[in-house]
DNA sequence: CCGTACAATGTTTTT
DNA sequence: CATTGTACGG
């Protein structure tokens, strides 16, 4: 049954005033920017000029003498966090220094700020998702060695528990009772390891994503002190995505606010795609019922598509359970019909894409006004392949991080230990790279450290077999923390790491070389241990872009992308591939009405990226080794849609597109 | 006890 | 397909 609420808009406060250069807005935009103070929402459709107006917002307020440092600049990816600063410095100067940034690193500056009110020095070390995973399985052979490895969760599914039990509030019995339910006799090591892993990162100073949101807000919370410091500090507060913040990131700047802050939050029902991690749409609809006094501004003019994408958008939401009634409109009509290529296969729609995609480049679109997305990072592994063969140069957003491969965790080991010489995880890592030395040596060595510190006399009391090496890696640990250059630090990192990386990746190394370089071309632009490593773990999407790829490139590069990193962006023209039935929406959800329109939201997301053009496209068949068959169907969500708004065409196997494929078979 | 070679296994989305 | 578990020789 469908559920359609509806929202009652107050009127924002008018001023009779508006300067000149604010009149590129609409009336809603301008009195959203305008809005004198005190709680408000914006309830913003996809495209409506929300950046625009958060952007306005700030020079608005710069304008009005507020300081540029008591303006607060929240948004929830990292990519949209860069995006509005640097809109915001072009469009005022003195924007720049507007403190802005994700909940998480804001988090971090609060934490490494105060901590010390909870135990946490200002060199905490943050665990990215393999560190924590890295620690779970260390903690679960401590804590569990009489369970037998095979029957019990792996260390990610135990993280993704956690994780879920922490952001949700649910506890973790109903989570593994629904989701996991061939783990219930387990419950209780379960539970004790959770127990056992929050003691542990306590203890050493770490703290995983979800503790950078919890320690914030309970310093926030707890401790009057911090409260009033950053009550003082931020007299306006404005979150982007407020629809995407969970409980724990809406408490928080709730706090930080105070019950009559300037608490401008903004974001749209309908792109909500976080439910994994606790965010819920209706919390931010609840917004004005926590906030009786709070202003409510709703835009609904789309200043991004043509029509004919809008319409194909208002469909897709209009097939929901549940929503807020909302139609985009827009004033660009003109335009082409989107179009749905069915092709036979896998092949047949990588190389439709590229042909289309080079087509519109001869007719004057560049590679990076065209984006190609799907569900998940895998989808486009082919495509991949197909793209560096015809040399077209790509970026991809999503899936694995560079800061996460082997090589790199290698390194950021090295110069964990300098500054958290505790870190039991980094010791295991660093010392197992010693030729000779495995799981157990490594550990009693751990114990001895724990006693001593850094201290190669150490090394004395060890088997002779790998002694030398130990004595090397020990004294370079202690002179390494002796000398404060950084930049030295990461030079003799590098020259120490290369032979123990050529032996552990022998494979392969050459294609990892490169990395080692752009690790190093990194760290540069840092100036200590601590600001490096907290922006590879909060950051690392910059890392790849700049350093890995295109520096060189002499073409700014065509974007492949999850739909769950396009969000906030936007593209002339957009292909959504693999759009079938299992993938998306994604074989998890099909049997649940809330998370089958979290997926057809992600869905929606997916089409209003695009401006001018839109392919949706799906491979008639498509094997998937998990279920040993073949996904058939188109996705639900595009066979449902009224034929009229959509062109369709049909890839034969004779088309001459496939010449390239026939060759190779 | 370490390292390697091979088989088995289970895969969303992000900070 | 990449990670994780097992078997075996040094």
């Amino acid at each position: 049954m469908q559920k359609v609420y509806t929202l009652r808009t107050l009127p924002g406060s008018k001023s009779s005033e508006i300067p000149d250069w604010m009149a590129d807005l609409n009336p809603q935009q301008q009195a959203a920017v305008m809005h004198s103070g005190g709680p408000s929402v914006i309830i913003a459709g996809a495209g409506t000029g929300k950046t625009k107006t958060l952007v306005y917002r700030v020079a608005w307020l710069l304008e009005k003498g507020i300081p540029v440092n008591s303006i607060l600049l929240l948004t929830f990816t990292r990519k949209a966090s860069e995006h509005m600063l640097a809109r915001v410095s072009a469009f005022n100067q003195a924007g720049g220094q507007v403190t802005g940034g994700t909940f998480h690193s804001f988090s971090n500056l609060v934490i490494r700020e105060f901590g010390h009110h909870i135990g946490y020095g200002a060199n905490f070390t943050i665990l990215d998702k393999g560190d924590a995973q890295d620690r779970v399985d260390l903690l679960r052979n401590q804590l569990l060695q009489n369970l037998p490895k095979t029957r019990f969760p792996k260390k990610g599914t135990l993280l993704d528990i956690f994780s879920s039990h922490r952001n949700t509030g649910r506890p973790i019995e109903d989570i593994i009772n629904s989701e996991y339910p061939q783990f219930q006799h387990l419950l209780d090591p379960i539970e004790k390891l959770f127990t056992g892993y929050q003691d542990h990162k306590k203890r050493y100073s770490l703290a995983d994503y979800d503790d950078l949101l919890f320690l914030c807000r309970d310093l926030v919370r707890d401790h009057e002190s911090v409260r009033t410091a950053l009550n003082k500090r931020f007299k306006y507060i404005l979150v982007d995505e407020y629809q995407d913040t969970n409980p724990v990131q809406a408490e928080l700047v709730e706090r930080i606010a105070g019950p009559d802050g300037n608490l401008m939050v903004v974001g749209d029902d309908a792109q909500s795609i976080y439910k994994f991690r606790g965010a819920d749409f209706k919390n931010f609809l609840g917004f004005p019922e926590r906030y009786p006094n709070a202003a409510v501004f709703k835009l609904e003019e789309n200043y991004r598509s043509v029509q004919p994408i809008l319409d194909v958008a208002n469909s897709v939401m209009s097939q929901a359970a549940e929503k807020f009634e909302k139609t985009l409109f827009t004033k660009k009509p003109e335009g082409q019909l989107p179009v749905l290529i069915t092709a036979p296969d896998e092949n047949y729609q990588n190389q439709f894409i590229i042909s289309r995609i080079l087509d519109l480049r001869e007719e004057g679109i560049p590679l990076s006004q065209q984006a190609v997305l799907f569900r998940s990072a895998r989808n486009s592994y082919s495509l991949e392949l197909e793209l560096n063969a015809n040399h077209i140069p790509f970026e991809k957003r999503g899936g694995n991080k560079f800061a996460e491969s082997a090589h790199i965790k290698d390194m950021i080991s090295y110069l964990r230990l300098l500054m958290n010489p505790k870190d039991v995880v980094s010791w295991n890592r660093v010392l197992q790279m010693v030729d000779g030395i495995g799981p157990k040596s490594a550990d009693d060595i751990i114990r001895m450290l724990e006693e001593s510190g850094i201290d190669n006399r150490v090394s004395e009391m060890v088997s002779p077999r790998y002694r030398t090496q130990l004595t090397l890696l020990l004294d370079t640990l202690t002179a390494w923390t002796a000398d404060k250059e950084f930049k030295a630090i990461v030079d003799e990192l590098i020259r120490f790491y290369r032979p123990v990386f050529e032996k552990r990746y022998f494979e392969d190394y050459p294609k990892r070389e490169k990395d080692l370089d752009a690790f190093q071309a990194v760290s540069l632009k840092f100036s200590s241990i601590e600001s490096f490593l907290s922006h590879l773990a909060l950051d690392p999407v910059s890392f790849t872009q700049e350093d890995t790829l295109g520096t060189h490139a002499d073409e700014a590069p065509l974007i492949l992308s999850t739909i769950h990193s396009s969000k906030g962006l936007e593209w002339h023209s957009v292909f959504v591939m693999d759009l079938l039935d299992g993938i998306l929406p994604s074989t998890f959800t099909l049997d649940k009405t809330e998370d089958l329109d979290e997926e057809l939201r992600l869905f929606y997301v997916a089409v209003t990226r695009a401006k001018e053009n839109l392919y949706l496209v799906y491979p008639g068949i498509q094997f998937h080794r998990q279920f040993n068959n073949y996904f058939t169907k188109p996705s639900r969500f595009i066979t449902s849609l009224p034929d009229r708004l959509l062109e369709k065409w049909m890839l034969s196997a004779a088309d001459d597109a496939s010449t390239e494929t026939k060759q190779i078979e």
